[in-house]
DNA sequence: CTGGTCATTTTTTTT
DNA sequence: AAATGACCAG
């Protein structure tokens, strides 16, 4: 035995060494923010391993490929080497894993081996046709509603049939047909969504019993982190595959659910017990990252929560500093203020950049803290990690490449079947397609029978023949095996940007936008021929001699696969140095010395949309409780009086979430005053001049020490500009709390 | 068939 | 504000 128990139990809580110490049974680990839970999961997997229990057996679920990765990373050095089938320890996200299994079982599952995974603008297109096929307007039927609507049956493991057959009104039945002329069209292209990747697999588990128990077999031990967000198939998925030895550990915070939305059923994790009565429960309340004040405001925020298992939150860093919570007048202000307190942090106090993020609600809020990083010349990065392949030409590109991994995939073919233009207009495609409806083809088959189809131009015809032709060149070596693969995807994938003529279309411009693009596809290549597959999965049994080399198509399929499942939270990278802004959602299961909130106003956080209900509304506080729980050392939470939101100019009013935070954890500043003495919000937009206060916090910020000619020492606790020039609290050593105005006290600043 | 302009619309969060 | 979609002139 190599990693020793001192080793793996070394500075550990007494709770924390109950959970890395338990071997059989089921384990429900309540762990609050910061309180150490990746510590404990990882430990626990060495502990088993030093067990002698082998890797293969162990399978870990994520809900991120980074979650996955770190977890992967902090493993592998507690596995002893030279074990034999080190390597086949499991640690993947639910739906990486259900891809794996869908392709090793596609005969079982009854679906195509190669089938592609649409991600929701597939589906939207999907939608969109499936809306038609069922006489349905586009009007009153938006695709994001249909597909909201599916989405959640699919959640529910409710197929279109059973959806159909049970619907009574109106709506649900209109639903009901849209969702099987969905289903048909995902089949006819062997696609499935996102959530079929967890459907299938839930069902093959019921109904393909060899598969269930071979698995149910390999499986001995099951850890599934963020538990609380898991939704209904992914737990019976779970459920089934932990059926027979009901060695499930699972780690999650109630209090910490954000995706009910997506279908998480937050009762997974609190009715834990009732699933398995045998369950031992671990509640992990110390926090290890965060000092008093920040967990104070946290633990008073959550506390407002009535759906919810208390939880004792408590920290032994000392109290530390208070957040702040401080008004803007505008968004731009409120960028500029976040980008003032960072720098002083870089520079005051020398926390790096890596070590601060800016969290909010929505995407759209980042616009404007980019253009005010960049003048203010902060490195940063904003962790949008699907961006890159939302982009249109990134997009098309890949949707050639799904089109050469899946012949049957006709969305994407319809996607590039005229881009860029090559003649294949509108009338062609129809006839095209009215012909392959009549046979029942696919769109690639009737492709390459052109010369059947009636009422084309001659011109017609020859594009069509030559991009079937084209397609057929790049098609034809995917699927050959053995033989030498190393890089070829690189050049595969040049040889279709550029024989597609994509590279081209953008060429010949020199406009900004075209040279961005053309550089999009070259960062493509780039990808593509850095793309290392994953090593193909081994059990028990399995030699460590290398595997034979995959087909191109293989190494495709898995690239595609890799980049239709990419996170947001992927791109953080911690190595590069610089700040990271992100939604709240993806700052889940992080931490940073700074951190700053912005935009925690009325309808946005709580959102509008969320507001309506309460469970919804305790969705949201628990979302700005991820976000307070992310600060280990200064927090900084801002609002804007006046906001502009889809171009159009609107007063805000403070969150109510602002309002529930402690009086006393927290340091309040109004920046904004001025906005109130105005009667017209529209001039209150920034002139450059006038009290703002901003350049009082700039010289003054809250926390500094400041020194005053009779007074002596003290510490500046808040500003607010007033009309005859700001204001500052100040809390001496000497005499306490005063309130000076800035402008008279010539105040000095120390420190 | 192509490429432009104008009108219309946006559920916020994501695997 | 931005992005899509419909429509129309070449």
């Amino acid at each position: 035995m190599v990693v020793s128990d001192d080793v793996l139990l070394a500075n550990l809580t007494e709770p924390q060494r109950e959970a890395v110490r338990h071997v059989d049974g089921p384990m429900l680990v309540l762990a609050g923010p910061g309180s150490g839970k990746t510590t404990v999961v990882t430990r626990r997997v060495g502990q088993l391993i030093a067990l002698g229990i082998p890797p293969w057996q162990i399978l870990a679920l994520t809900f991120t490929n980074k979650a996955a990765g770190e977890m992967r990373q902090r493993i592998e050095p507690m596995l002893p080497d030279g074990l034999p089938g080190r390597r086949g320890l499991t640690v993947a996200t639910f739906h990486t894993f259900c891809v794996r299994l869908l392709r090793r079982y596609a005969d079982e599952a009854g679906i195509s081996p190669r089938f592609s995974i649409y991600d929701q603008a597939d589906q939207r297109d999907a939608i969109k046709r499936a809306l038609g096929e069922a006489n349905l307007s586009a009007k009153n039927w938006t695709p994001a509603s249909v597909g909201a609507a599916i989405s959640q049956a699919k959640n529910r493991l409710q197929e279109a049939d059973a959806y159909a057959g049970q619907a009574s009104d109106f709506y649900t039945r209109c639903i009901g047909k849209v969702y099987r002329a969905y289903e048909k069209i995902l089949a006819a292209n062997d696609a499935l969504d996102f959530d079929d990747l967890l459907l299938r697999v839930a069902k093959l588990l019921r109904a393909a019993e060899p598969v269930r128990r071979e698995l149910q077999e390999r499986y001995q031990y099951l850890l599934i982190d963020e538990y609380q967000d898991t939704n209904h198939a992914q737990f019976v998925i779970a459920h089934t595959l932990a059926a027979a030895h009901k060695n499930i550990f699972v780690v999650g915070d109630p209090d910490q659910s954000i995706y009910g939305w997506r279908g998480a059923d937050i009762t997974n994790i609190l009715e834990f017990e009732e699933h398995y009565p045998k369950a031992r429960v671990v509640p992990l309340g110390q926090n290890f990252r965060s000092t008093g004040h920040i967990v104070e405001a946290a633990a008073g925020l959550i506390r407002h929560n009535r759906r919810r298992k208390h939880k004792n939150l408590h920290t032994e860093l000392g109290p530390g500093e208070h957040p702040t919570v401080a008004r803007c007048s505008d968004e731009h202000r409120e960028a500029t203020l976040v980008t003032d307190e960072l720098r002083r942090r870089h520079e005051e106090d020398g926390f790096a950049w890596k070590d601060m993020a800016v969290l909010y609600r929505i995407n759209a809020l980042s616009r404007v803290l980019e253009e005010a990083f960049r003048a203010a010349q902060i490195p940063y990065i904003i962790a949008r990690g699907t961006a890159f392949y939302e982009r249109k030409e990134v997009k098309d590109a890949l949707a050639y490449l799904r089109v050469i991994a899946n012949p049957r995939d006709d969305i994407s073919l319809r996607r590039i079947i005229n881009t860029p233009a090559r003649g294949i207009g509108k009338t062609t495609l129809d006839q095209i397609e009215i012909f392959a409806i009549d046979r029942q083809l696919g769109l690639r088959e009737a492709l390459g029978r052109v010369d059947e189809v009636e009422g084309l131009s001659a011109r017609a015809r020859t594009a069509v023949k030559r991009f079937a032709k084209t397609l057929g060149e790049w098609t034809a070596p995917i699927r050959v095996g053995g033989g030498e693969v190393g890089g070829m995807l690189g050049e595969l994938v040049e040889r279709v940007v550029r024989e597609s003529g994509l590279e081209a279309m953008y060429q010949r411009s020199k406009a900004e936008e075209d040279q961005e693009r053309r550089e999009n596809l070259g960062e493509l290549i780039s990808a593509a021929a850095e793309f290392v597959p994953p090593e193909p999965d081994r059990a028990a049994g399995a030699s460590d001699d290398p595997p034979d080399e995959p087909s191109l198509g293989a190494v495709l399929d898995a690239f595609l696969e890799s980049v239709a499942l990419v996170s947001d939270a992927d791109l953080i990278d911690p190595s590069k140095g610089v700040v990271t802004l992100m939604t709240l959602h993806a700052a889940k299961g992080l931490e940073f010395a700074v951190v700053a909130m912005v935009g925690l106003e009325e309808g946005l956080l709580p959102h509008r949309r969320a507001a309506e209900s309460d469970l919804e509304l305790e969705e949201e506080r628990r979302l700005c409780f991820v976000g307070i729980t992310r600060a280990k050392r200064h927090l900084l939470l801002t609002r804007a009086a006046v906001r502009t939101h889809r171009g159009i100019r609107q007063r805000t009013i403070d969150s109510q979430f602002l309002k529930e935070l402690p009086a006393e954890s927290v340091i309040t500043c109004d920046f904004a005053s001025d906005i109130d003495e105005l009667d017209d919000p529209y001039s209150a937009s920034d002139d450059g001049r006038g009290p703002s206060g901003g350049g009082a916090y700039a010289s003054f910020p809250v926390g500094c020490l400041v020194r005053h000619a009779t007074f002596g020492l003290g510490r500046v606790e808040s500003i607010t500009p007033r009309a005859n020039g700001a204001s500052a609290r100040v809390r001496f050593n000497t005499v306490g709390p005063k309130t000076l105005i800035l402008a008279y006290a010539r105040l000095e600043r120390v420190e």
